[in-house]
RNA sequence: GUGGCCGUAGCUCAGCUGGUAGAGCCCCGGGUUGUGGUCCCGGCUGUCGCGGGUUCGAGUCCCGUCGGCCACCCCA
C-alpha cells in the first residue's frame, strides 16, 4: 500500500529546514523585539467560536471549515485562523485583568479546505502576532512595522504594503446602506459577477478591477466608497496610523477598495503583497478587530492584529535568492580493520557531553565510502578508529596524532 | 467548487505517426587523488500515478479517478 500525503498538505524535508528554521527564528526574535509574548492554542476550538467571529456568510465559513463531530458529539473545528482563538484565550483565563495591551504572538498550523495551489494549502504555517487592549493607532503602527521590519531582516524587497480603512459601527453601516443604493441604482451598468457581489459581499464588489469590463470599470469609479464615508473617530485613527508609517520610513499605498475575508475587521485593514507570488501574493494581512473580544464574551475592547503565511515567505526568500547554511557537525568517526567500536561511541558520548557534535557512519560503508561521508559531513575534524588505536585530527587545520581509543575524546577536547 | 495544462527511476527529464522503457544527477562499490564531496570505471533502482476501455499489441489513443500546476473564487 502506497500512501500519499492528504490533498493540500506537504512534508517539510530537513534540506527545507535550515531555511524554516531561520525565517521563524528572526519572526520570533523580532517579536520579542517588539514586547510580544508567545501563545498557543489547540489545533482545534469549538466550532461556533470561529462560525460567530469570522461570519456566517464568510468563505471560510462557508466552505472551507475543517469541522468534524467527536466522540462526545462536540462539533469541533480545526483552526482557520489564530485571531479568534487567541481572543477566546485572553477571556478564558482573565488576560484582559492583567496590564493592557496584551501583546501575542503565534507560530502556528492553520488548516481551510480550499482548492490547492504553489503557494496555498489546506495545511499551512503562520506567524500571527495581535495586540489585545489598545485603541491606539500606535500599535496599528506597531504591527505593520513589525512585519515590514521582518521582510527586511529576511532580506525580501519586493513587496507592497497595501493599507485601509473599513470605519466601525459607527460609520460602516451608514456607507453599506449608501454603497447598496448606489449599486441597486446602477445595476444596469454592472456585469453578472459583480451583481453578485454587490449581492453577497457589497464590499468586494470594488475587487480585482482590472478584471472587469472597461464599462463596469468606469461605472464603479463613481460608486461610493468607504474611505470618503468614514466618520471622523475613524478618520483621524487612520491618519495617525498613516502619520506614524511615514514617521518611522514604512511605504505604504491607501488602497481604499481593500477589504478583508473576515466579518470581524474594524478600521484598519492592510496586505503586504508579493508582486511575484502569482494569484497567492498576498504573504501577510491583518487588521483591527475592535469588537471581536465582545463576540468571545469578554468586555468591549479594542484589538489588532495579523496573520503571515510562513510558507508565502519562503518562497518570496527563494525567489530573492536567500539561503540558510545547514548545521554541520564537529567530528566524524571513521572506522577501519578491527575498530574497538564500543570504546569510540563511548567517546562520541564524552564529546557530546562536553558540547562537540560528533556523527559516525552506521552503515557499513567503504574506507573511501567513509571518507566521502565525513567530506559530506562538513566536519572539521575526524577520527579513524582501526584497533585499539585511533587517528585522530582535531580541526582542519590541526595535525594528526595517534592515540589509543578509549583517550580519543581528550584530542578534540580545549 | 468551476475551467485549462500536466503526471515516465529518489530528483530533472527523453521516449517520432501505438510494437512490453532510456539519459543525467543522486546513491553504493572499485580505482585514482601524498589526505576530505575531484577524476575514471562499474552497479542498484521503474506495477510508465491508479482503474477501466479500444487494439493482435498502449508509456504512447479514449473514459474515469487521484495528485500537481495555472486561472477564477478566496485567502496566508
Amino acid at each position: 500500500m502506497k500512501v500519499e500525503a492528504p490533498r493540500g498538505t506537504h512534508d517539510i524535508l530537513p534540506s527545507e529546514q535550515p531555511l524554516w528554521q531561520h525565517v521563524i527564528e528572526v519572526c520570533e526574535r523580532l517579536c520579542g523585539l517588539y514586547g510580544y509574548r508567545p501563545i498557543q492554542t489547540p489545533v482545534f476550538e469549538d466550532t461556533a467560536l470561529f462560525v460567530r467571529t469570522s461570519g456566517e456568510g464568510s468563505d471560510v465559513v462557508q466552505k472551507e471549515m475543517y469541522t468534524f463531530t467527536d466522540r462526545g458529539g462536540r462539533s469541533l473545528t480545526l483552526r482557520p485562523e489564530a485571531t479568534a482563538p487567541i481572543c477566546r484565550a485572553y477571556v478564558e483565563h482573565g488576560l484582559h485583568r492583567e496590564p493592557q495591551p496584551q501583546k501575542l504572538y503565534t507560530v502556528a498550523s492553520m488548516y481551510r479546505y480550499s482548492a490547492p495551489q504553489k503557494g496555498r494549502y489546506r495545511e499551512h504555517w503562520q506567524l500571527s502576532v495581535e495586540a489585545i487592549g489598545s485603541a491606539d493607532a500606535g500599535v496599528d503602527a506597531e504591527l505593520i512595522q513589525l512585519y515590514d521590519t521582518i521582510l527586511r531582516t529576511l532580506g525580501v524587497s519586493a513587496y507592497r504594503l497595501a493599507i485601509n480603512s473599513i470605519g466601525d459601527t459607527a460609520c460602516r453601516p451608514a456607507y453599506l446602506e449608501r454603497l447598496h443604493g448606489w449599486l441597486a441604482e446602477h445595476g444596469g451598468q454592472l456585469d453578472e459577477d459583480t451583481r453578485t457581489k454587490a449581492r453577497t459581499s457589497p464590499l468586494r464588489v470594488f475587487d480585482n478591477l482590472d478584471a472587469k469590463p472597461p464599462g463596469v470599470r468606469a461605472a464603479l469609479a463613481g460608486a461610493p466608497t468607504i474611505g470618503e464615508s468614514l466618520c471622523d473617530a475613524c478618520r483621524e485613527h487612520f491618519a495617525s496610523v498613516r502619520r506614524l508609517l511615514d514617521a518611522c520610513g514604512v511605504s505604504y499605498d491607501v488602497e481604499p477598495t481593500l477589504v478583508r475575508g473576515l466579518d470581524y475587521y474594524t478600521r484598519t485593514t492592510w496586505e503586504f503583497v508579493d508582486p511575484a507570488g502569482g494569484a497567492q501574493s498576498t504573504i501577510s494581512g491583518g487588521g483591527r478587530y475592535d469588537g471581536l473580544v465582545e463576540e468571545v464574551g469578554g468586555p468591549p475592547t479594542p484589538g489588532v492584529g495579523f496573520g503571515a503565511g510562513i510558507e508565502r515567505l519562503v518562497l518570496a526568500l527563494e525567489d530573492a535568492g536567500v539561503a540558510a547554511a545547514p548545521p554541520g557537525i564537529d567530528v566524524f568517526f571513521m572506522f577501519g580493520e578491527g575498530a574497538d567500536r564500543t570504546a569510540a561511541l563511548a567517546q562520541m558520548a564524552l564529546l557530546r557531553a562536553a558540547g562537540i557534535a560528533c556523527d559516525a557512519d552506521y552503515a557499513g560503508r567503504s574506507p573511501k565510502g567513509q571518507r566521502t561521508q565525513l567530506a559530506r559531513s562538513g566536519a572539521s575534524g575526524w577520527a579513524l578508529v582501526i584497533g585499539e588505536s585511533a587517528r585522530v585530527k582535531p580541526g582542519r587545520e590541526a595535525d594528526e596524532a595517534t592515540v589509543p581509543v578509549d583517550r580519543l575524546a581528550e584530542a578534540f577536547l580545549p
